[in-house]
DNA sequence: CTCGCTGATGGCAGCGACTGACGTGATCCG
DNA sequence: CGGATCACGTCAGTCGCTGCCATCAGCGAG
């Protein structure tokens, strides 16, 4: 992150980052597959925490509850981190082939959270759109979250963003004067 | 994709697609700015249709349903080409690389929906929220179509996606042993 | 202790994606 | 005709990434 803020993703080569590392480039990609990569270490993480939280629900919730319920577990992980969380996602946001890898990792998170649901015996449709819906949910809760001037916590966002895809879906209100809902 | 189908991705250098078409590769790179832009060539022209979709629909109309039709009216664009289509998507799923840049261009896509919806005058949240549960559906949809054994249109699929998402979205149904609503 | 195995690392050479700088021919236009 | 523009080719170079081999530390067996 360093490297990154000082010459930019693609001003910082990867010697740049193993000598700063205290490596050899040929060691650092058998740590990371990708210069890439080295952004998305927590990817894993998160994805083992969401598995293991849809695992552990209660038997007889409905498929989209048990997802909520494992984003919402999730939110230790970060609400900590902010700062470096915004960072973060500023250099992501700014260069498209980091962007790529972002969506990348939250596509197979969905994967697994969908996989973990099949698992617990959902019908196989409703886990991968479940599992798709939550992933829809946290992209824009953590968003917000990121921007968020009152600084309200990560679970909160969450909640919000599922009623808030609840309700444009459900279609009906055209141009509500009045926003129903976040105000 | 000739070249792609013989020696797989990875197999295919750039020199060799600009061989095959008759460039060099220098050429080549003014065209595309990627190897892999090249299967993606349609893109710009979805994304194009969908906008335009949108910037057409009726005043009153809620975003999500102003989505829903521009969608429906991608539908000639892919009706008459679904086994070429099918060989492509199986080529970009094999490849966590093209994978990758399917998604940032559904991404792209959603981000342009909801800059249109904008731009009609619909709030910036709904609009952004419909965009990309716009995006959602034509994916879930879109996988569907290609691989229907029954042939159903593409936009059966897109309306049978819909009510999908929202049937998981509002929650409640835990284990469907007796599906509620549509089967 | 020594042998041999394994696992982590460095060194090196090489391929292929991609870029910048420059030259050239065709086309268009006053 | 002269000059500008544009599309393309050529060349050289950087960098991401990989395969192959050498080195070295740890470690159990003898």
């Amino acid at each position: 992150m360093e490297l990154f803020r000082e010459r930019g993703f693609d001003g910082t080569t990867v010697a740049d980052i193993a000598e700063r590392a205290g490596l050899t480039e040929r060691t650092f990609f058998r740590y990371f597959t990708d210069k890439r990569e080295v952004l998305f270490w927590g990817a894993h993480q998160l994805e083992e925490l969401m598995v293991g939280g849809v695992a552990a629900a209660p038997d007889a919730a409905a498929p989209i509850e048990v997802v909520m319920a494992a984003l919402e577990a999730t939110s230790p992980m970060f609400e900590e981190r902010r700062e470096f969380a915004r960072a973060r996602q500023a250099l992501i946001m700014v260069h498209p082939e980091l962007k790529e890898r972002e969506l990348n990792k939250l596509a197979a998170l969905a994967s697994a959270v969908g996989e973990a649901l099949r698992k617990r015996g959902s019908p196989a449709t409703a886990s991968t759109l479940a599992a798709e819906m939550g992933v829809s949910i946290f992209k824009m809760a953590f968003e917000r979250w990121l921007e968020d001037p009152k600084k309200r916590s990560l679970v909160h966002h969450i909640r919000a963003s599922r009623r808030a895809l609840r309700a444009i879906l459900a279609g009906g209100a055209a141009h509500p004067k009045r926003a129903p809902g976040h105000g």
